[in-house]
DNA sequence: TCAACCCAGATTGTCGACAATCTTTATAAG
DNA sequence: CTTATAAAGATTGTCGACAATCTGGGTTGA
């Protein structure tokens, strides 16, 4: 339990927010682990803060769904369940399908060409390293989360992108979850990026929810053999 | 201004949170009006409490996006505007279509039971006041609650009953929304829950999200004609 | 031996005060 | 008269201390 350094971030905004910044982060990489207690006064020596200005962070962690709070007991880091997992993949299935939709109907010229632009890299990324057998997840990411941002609805903007991300992150990195094969999933993005671009949107919006709900058949079906 | 009453609520919670259930509804029903400025100090004399209990309700209400926060600046409740309203309508089509298809698969024989009574209370409160041309509000928010829990998704229903309900509560209330025709309302509630009890997930969804896009689609044509 | 009760220690909730920042008003220069 | 500058006032962010509540261990009694 190192003395933490705070993030630098945005050097000017409060030090609640740096606060949230940084647990966010070690809680998504697992450094501050799932299912253990945080004690206030711990944590806010360990920052050299007072007790309001971390209890501020934490609240705004509890609002992430990341930790949990219970009057006069304390806060908890979520624990990570197999249902837990399953539950994030059939609502990101509902909303990033949503957003394909939109996107496909909303779009500027400047979202799909940067759209193309990931493709490519991620093509580029996938042939250099083809025996690697695993996409970089960031990248998956990446694309997931541009394509929430073409379709303008900020309400889901907001849910998808600062909501249910760094859940999404927590996941990944704690459970290392499959990542379906690069091929694959290259193929399915391209398609999506094709009927965003032809602006059919139900087509889109098809086409995503097939794809999660495909990565979700796929952990549901390695979760149920190996337990 | 009044001095401020803090609701009962249960009683053995902390101040802040009876000061945030207190101002939600304030917020919901447009006593603090949508767009006004939050005076920490001002709100925590009305309350008779500290300025820490009233910024951690403040806290919770942006977490629920009710209010938004800028340092140094200070709080305002959000403003209601067209397009916000419309965005919800498409979030909620997307995440109340997954609930139905889930609720399809996963409901208790009780969850049925409870939505089939519910239905029939509609059906008398209509037929009473068969004249007077609007749904019980409330009615319709209870049928669309208890199918989402009804789904099963912990995830889901926490998005949908504890962070979208009280954005779309405030809507009605304030921008007096068109309640669609009781006779149709109720013909679409009766069919999806039968499609519910079908176990059809696939028309359960189709169906909820129709019903929804119709409302939509009502507002919309209405708003574009009004202005 | 086991259960209920009680006490001590620690943790969380709440408060009031101080410091940093923003907004407004008044002033002065162009 | 307009614009820029600067001081004054108010608001927000941060802190440390006190009160209310929970947790764990020990004691007492059946």
């Amino acid at each position: 339990m190192e003395g933490g350094q705070l993030q630098a971030v945005e050097n000017n905004q409060s030090l609640a927010e740096r606060l949230f910044v940084t647990l966010r982060g070690e809680i998504v990489e697992g450094q501050l682990a799932a299912g253990s207690k945080i004690s206030e006064p711990e944590l806010a020596r360990r920052f050299s803060a007072s007790r309001g200005s971390l209890r501020e962070a934490l609240m705004r962690l509890e609002s992430l769904g990341l930790l949990e709070r219970r009057v006069h007991v304390g806060a908890r880091v979520v624990d990570l369940t197999e249902r837990g997992l399953l539950d994030l993949y059939e609502v990101r299935e509902a909303l990033e399908g949503m957003a394909c939709r939109l996107a496909a109907q909303n779009r500027s010229d400047e979202d799909l060409t940067e759209l193309r632009q990931m493709l490519a890299r991620h093509e580029q990324q996938e042939e250099l390293q083809a025996g690697k057998a695993y996409f970089q997840p960031e990248g998956d990411f990446d694309f997931h989360f541009r394509i929430v941002q073409a379709s303008k609805n900020d309400l889901l903007i907001d849910t998808l992108c600062n909501r249910l991300y760094y859940r999404v992150r927590m996941y990944r990195y704690q459970l290392g979850m499959a990542s379906p094969r690069a091929k694959r999933a290259f193929r399915e993005h391209s398609h999506i990026i094709e009927a965003i671009e032809a602006g059919d949107g139900e087509l889109a919006e098809l086409l995503m929810r097939r794809h999660i709900r495909a990565s979700r058949n796929n952990i549901e079906k390695k979760l149920t053999t190996e337990t």
